[in-house]
Order: C-alpha cells, then sequence, then structure tokens
RNA sequence: GCGGUUGUAGCUCAGUCGGUUAGAGUACCGGCCUGUCACGCCGGGGGUCGCGGGUUCGAGCCCCGUCAACCGCGCCA
C-alpha cells in the first residue's frame, strides 16, 4: 500500500526513477498553463519537481483548478526529459511526472505575499505572514543555515570537552545594565519573577559547583529598543563558563570553535586565522568604536601636535581644552574635492559640525606636489607637510581632521571610517576578520558624572584589590569581546570570585554592602565557600548567523522576530490579558495619561 | 523620548508645474494556446491615494496635525 502522501521527496527523483510510479506532496510553485499541457513546479522543504497534465489525463480539470501556494498530492510516472528539455538549474532537471491522479490537501486564497520570486517585501508584510516569508528561498536557507550553525557549534563544544546544562527562565531580576522582563507572581502577589538577561549568575553557580567547561545555548531576554542588527525581547548565545583559566585559555578554547564554525559554513569567504589582540583604547583610537571592521585597513591617528598654536583658530583653541585631541583619518585614493566634500557633509548629518580635510593633488604649474583644502592654508605648508609625512600619504590621498573631546567625536569618526572604507573600496570583501578587544575599562562616568560600571559588574580587575583603591576611571578589568567584520560577536570575562573584591567594586560604582547581598545574594554566598577562579563568555548566535549569511538585518536570521516595536504582528503579541488573569495576579493598569 | 526616510490596487511601484476619467508590472477572474521552466497572447474586475483638518475654482501633489513602518540616536555586558 502506497504512503498517504508520497513515496519522494520532491528533490529525489532522477533518471534512475523512469518509469516508477510515485506519488508526490508539496506546494504549489508556479504553474505554467500551456492549454493542451501544463506544468507545475511542486516544492517541498527538500526542492522542486517539475510535474506535468496532459488531456489524456483523467484528473486534467481537476490539476487546471490548481493556484500557486497551494498543497496538493499527486500521483504519476516518472519520465526521462527529451534531450534539449532537461533544465539544468534545478537538481530534478533531468525527470518530470506525469501525472494521473491528484489531490488538493490545503488550497490558498490569493497570496498577501507572492513565495515565488525574489523581490523584496516591506518587512511589515512579511512579518505579518511570516510563514509564507519563511517558504521563500533566503528565509528558507538562513533559517537551514542557522539550524546547521548550532549544531555544529554544539558539536564542537562537546568535542572540546564542554557539557551542556539548562538554566532556569524564569527567575530573579539580576541588574545587568539591560531592563528586565518582568512577570508576575500569582503566588506571591506584588512579586515579580524576571526573565533572564543572560544565565550569568547561574553558570557562575555552575563553576561554583564543581561542574567544569560548561555550555549552553541559552535564551536572554532583554526589553531595550532593537536594531538593525539587535534583536528586541530575546535572542540566542552560545554561553561559555570555564574553572581554573586565565584569559588566554578562554581564547584558546574558544577560537578553535568560532574560526571552525565559521571555516565551515564560509562558502568560499576566507576565515583569517589571524585573531589579533587590541586594546580597548587603541581600537577606539584607531578604529573609534570598540568593535572595529579590520576588513577596512585605515587606522586613526592622532595629530594635536600639527594644530597647537596653528593658523587654524577652530582647533587651536579646541586644543586649549583639558583632554582635547586632534584625530586624523586618512583616506588613501580620496583626494578629490568631490569625495571629501561629500564626507564632510556625511559628518553633519550625523551630528557634528563638519570635518576639516586636506587633499594632496599634483600642482597644476607642474612643480609636483600640492596641498588642498581650506585646512591646508590656514596651517600653512609646513605644518600641511608634517601631516602628510606622519600619516604616510600623497598624490591623490586625503586626510579628515576631527576635534574636541575624543568621546564627543570618536563614534562618528568610527562611522566615517566605515564609509570611506567602503566608498573608496579599500574595504575587502569576502573575508571575516576577527579581533580580541581586550582591557575594558571597569568604569565609566555617567551623564550626571557618576562612576558606574561601563560593562559587566562580574568582571575581575586588572591588579584586584590593589587596583581599586585608586583612579576608578584607570581601572580595567579581565573583559573582553571578539570583533568581526565590524559587529560584536562575543563578549566575556574573567569573573571576580572574590566577595571582598567585589564589594569593593560595586562600592566605587556607589552600591552599599547591603544592595549587594541582597541583589546578588546567592552569587556572593557561593563565593564564601570555595570559588574556582572562573571565565567564560558568550557568542551571539542571531548575529554570527547574520554575518554567515551576509546579511545586515537580524530579523532575516529568525524564525519568527519582533517588529521595530517589539511586536510580534503574526500571533497578536502583545496582547491585552483577561480580567480573569489580572485578578488572579492581583494587578491593574494604570491609565496612560 | 528624538531625528531621517517612507505610506497610491491583494503585492511591488510610477504619477511631471496643483488641472479632465489616478497608471504599470504582478496577483486574481474569463478566453486562446501541446514543451514551458519568470511560458506567451487577448479581455475583465479591483482604489477611503495612511487618517483628520486647511489653502484653492480645483489637492495623490501645497500647508498643519496625527498614525504606522523601517533606519539611526538615546538605550543596550
Amino acid at each position: 500500500m502506497m504512503h498517504a502522501y508520497r513515496t519522494h521527496t520532491c528533490a529525489e527523483l532522477n533518471t534512475d526513477h523512469a518509469g516508477q510510479s510515485v506519488r508526490l506532496s508539496g506546494w504549489v510553485h508556479r504553474v505554467r498553463d500551456h492549454g493542451g499541457v501544463l506544468f507545475i513546479d511542486l516544492r517541498d522543504h527538500y526542492g522542486v519537481t517539475q510535474v506535468l497534465c496532459d488531456p489524456d489525463s483523467p484528473v486534467f480539470a481537476a490539476v487546471e483548478a490548481v493556484r500557486s501556494e497551494w498543497v496538493i498530492r499527486v500521483d504519476g510516472v516518472v519520465k526521462a526529459r527529451a534531450e534539449g528539455l532537461v533544465n539544468p538549474k534545478i537538481p530534478t532537471g533531468a525527470i518530470e511526472v506525469y501525472i494521473r491522479d491528484i489531490e488538493v490537501l490545503g488550497p490558498a486564497e490569493e497570496l498577501p505575499l507572492p513565495v515565488f520570486g525574489d523581490q523584496d517585501y516591506p518587512e511589515e508584510t512579511r512579518l505579518s505572514y511570516r510563514f509564507l516569508d519563511l517558504r521563500r528561498d533566503s528565509l528558507h536557507a538562513n533559517m537551514m543555515l542557522r539550524s546547521n550553525v548550532v549544531r555544529s557549534m554544539r558539536g564542537r563544544m562537546w568535542d572540546a570537552g564542554f557539557t551542556e546544562f539548562q538554566t532556569p527562565i524564569i527567575t530573579a531580576s539580576s541588574p545587568e545594565g539591560a531592563r528586565d522582563f518582568l512577570v508576575p507572581s500569582r503566588l506571591h502577589p506584588g512579586k515579580f519573577y524576571a526573565l533572564p538577561q543572560a544565565p550569568q549568575q547561574f553558570k557562575q553557580l555552575i563553576m561554583v559547583a564543581g561542574f567544569d567547561r560548561y555550555f549552553q545555548i541559552a535564551p536572554c531576554f532583554r526589553d531595550e529598543d532593537p536594531r538593525a542588527d539587535r534583536s528586541p525581547t530575546d535572542f540566542y548565545q552560545l554561553d561559555v563558563e570555564m574553572s581554573f583559566v586565565s584569559q588566554d585559555d578562554v581564547f584558546a578554547a574558544v577560537q578553535p570553535v568560532i574560526q571552525g564554525v565559521f571555516e565551515e559554513f564560509a562558502e568560499g569567504r576566507r576565515v583569517d586565522p589571524d585573531w589579533e589582540r587590541i586594546s580597548y583604547a587603541d581600537s577606539a583610537l584607531w578604529y573609534g568604536t570598540d568593535k572595529p571592521d579590520l576588513r577596512n585597513p585605515i587606522r586613526m591617528q592622532v595629530v594635536s601636535e600639527h594644530f597647537a598654536g596653528s593658523g587654524f583658530a577652530i582647533f587651536a583653541k579646541l586644543l586649549e581644552n583639558e583632554g582635547a585631541e586632534i584625530r586624523a583619518i586618512p583616506a588613501p585614493g580620496g583626494g578629490s574635492r568631490k569625495f571629501c566634500d561629500r564626507m564632510n557633509a556625511f559628518a553633519q548629518k550625523e551630528g557634528l559640525p563638519g570635518m576639516g580635510y586636506i587633499f594632496w593633488r599634483e600642482a597644476e604649474d607642474g612643480s609636483g606636489m600640492e596641498a588642498a583644502g581650506p585646512l591646508a592654508k590656514n596651517i600653512g605648508p609646513e605644518r600641511t607637510e608634517a601631516i602628510r609625512q606622519q600619516l604616510g600619504l600623497g598624490v591623490g590621498d586625503a586626510a579628515f581632521f576631527l576635534g574636541g573631546k575624543p568621546e564627543q567625536f570618536e563614534a562618528v569618526a568610527g562611522r566615517a571610517r566605515n564609509e570611506i572604507g567602503r566608498e573608496l573600496g579599500l574595504t575587502e570583501e569576502g573575508v571575516f576578520k576577527f579581533a580580541w578587544i581586550v582591557d575594558f575599562p571597569m568604569y565609566e562616568k555617567d551623564d550626571e558624572g557618576r562612576i558606574d560600571f561601563s560593562h559587566n559588574p562580574f568582571s575581575m580587575p586588572k591588579g584586584g584589590m590593589e587596583a581599586l583603591s585608586g583612579d576608578p576611571l584607570k581601572v580595567l578589568g579581565y573583559q573582553y569581546d571578539l570583533a568581526c567584520n565590524g559587529y560584536e560577536i562575543i563578549s566575556g570575562a574573567i569573573r571576580n570570585h572574590k566577595p571582598e573584591i567585589m564589594f569593593k567594586a560595586f562600592e566605587l560604582a556607589g552600591y552599599g554592602k547591603d544592595e549587594v547581598e541582597k541583589r546578588f545574594g546567592g552569587m556572593v554566598k557561593a563565593f564564601r565557600y570555595g570559588a574556582p577562579p572562573h571565565g567564560g563568555c558568550a557568542a551571539g548566535i542571531d548575529r554570527l548567523v547574520m554575518l554567515l549569511a551576509d546579511t545586515a538585518n537580524i530579523r532575516e536570521v529568525i524564525m519568527f522576530p519582533m517588529n521595530q516595536r517589539a511586536e510580534d504582528l503574526m500571533m497578536g503579541a502583545p496582547s491585552e490579558p483577561t480580567n480573569e488573569q489580572m485578578r488572579e495576579l492581583r494587578l491593574r493598569v494604570v491609565p496612560k495619561e
């Protein structure tokens, strides 16, 4: 007896099956009706097979009625296609199936989103009909890539001696920086659980509990606004923790896994095996960001000395302020007024007054090289030449200049660097370049000038207790990120496992001992009963797949993503609770003003 | 919360300087077609031009307000 739906998938048949009676089920991908003969591309998860119907078929009328995206079952006979009728574009292109019977398993209404073709559609439509969008080639491929990447990661972690454990999803609020998702407790009215921003404390407790080399493909929840490369609400991490390790041990354990995954799915793109280590301070100076795109060779430099006391009053005056600097972005090959003006406009669009520039060209009188641009005239030929030599530029090149307190222009400078690299074709394509960014500062000043943690408060400060008695802003942590092509794909640290250092570290950020006990009591208590030195990291799976899928939009690699306002348009989330639910939880909504 | 862009047929878009009955492709419906693989040809139905107000003899287009989506900033280890 034949299977109710299929004897083969839509990717399986070839000329070896010629003459066989087969049964296929799938979606009608495309119909080509020639009146006399009618072709259907039948599609399933595995591939596409052309099935056809001629007027001799007893079910011709029924086949004529099918439309795109109907789900049908057909019975038929496999025939090899004649020479010249073979379709080399699909793996089953050497055969076709002559329909003898058809059953409509699921008809479809007029489509709000065509599955066929590769045209772009607005995200709102795509998200509302995600199940249709997922039928399309690119998303289907992205989801399969994601699944394979996760499988590969898991295998590589197990092979490296890591074991996987699950940690709670309904847990306590853990103030790591982001806003928590809260879950009201029915049994304890007025109290709330929180969804974990990461399994941070749990994985540290797993180390204290005596396990070693833990990992988990873990969901993380953060109630923050999204970006193109940042999903709202929830995302997945490859969460890793190890005992008795230094920073180098973590790097040595993680690099083969990540590099291996990239190599496995690179599809011809090069995976640079040389992972540079760059201090946070250098990265900020050279690249204007802590997640540099190293495919772009441009490095920024400090050029303050050439402007101090120069004829360019704006910069000369800026430099009289404490902490002010002038930095240059060299732009090899950018030596035209048109390009320089465009970049200046870019900086203005990004909220800066502008970017001064100098570019070098052949002198009109044939006397060699001359520097052009208003800046060059203001500071004079000697200073201009000194700058040119420092930056190693020549005819046809340009340099852009930004001044002020670095923190005020650094980020824009970094974006300008990206723009320059791309526009001038300096940024290498088809390669993944990595760098460990290390030596992050433990503290920074917030808007009101108070000292606060700049990253994860659980990191071990470099220099331990002693370091914490000096200037907090100078304290570095054993805290590291992995940057790849301009994205942060891993973040981690060697943890602070000593309660006294922890209390001191929190004290500097203005948290009293009581508060630390209250918020991290479980973990601090654990540290009093024999905690091993430990550390680890977490890799952003969505972002990693995004890089491999060569897309800049994280929603392209998430099965059912939220939109920009953290709504699920398909499921209708968030939604209003029933009165009954609210009564049980003893909650009441305060109306909006 | 702020800034930018966008909003016209089921879907993707065009729409000139404010001017007659708002168009195209695709999808859908009907007809023709026996070798297509983005099949082809003929015909048809389909519009609250996001919404509200204003200016004007006249608004898809100009003005004001508002809503929504996306991108960015803030925010986010």
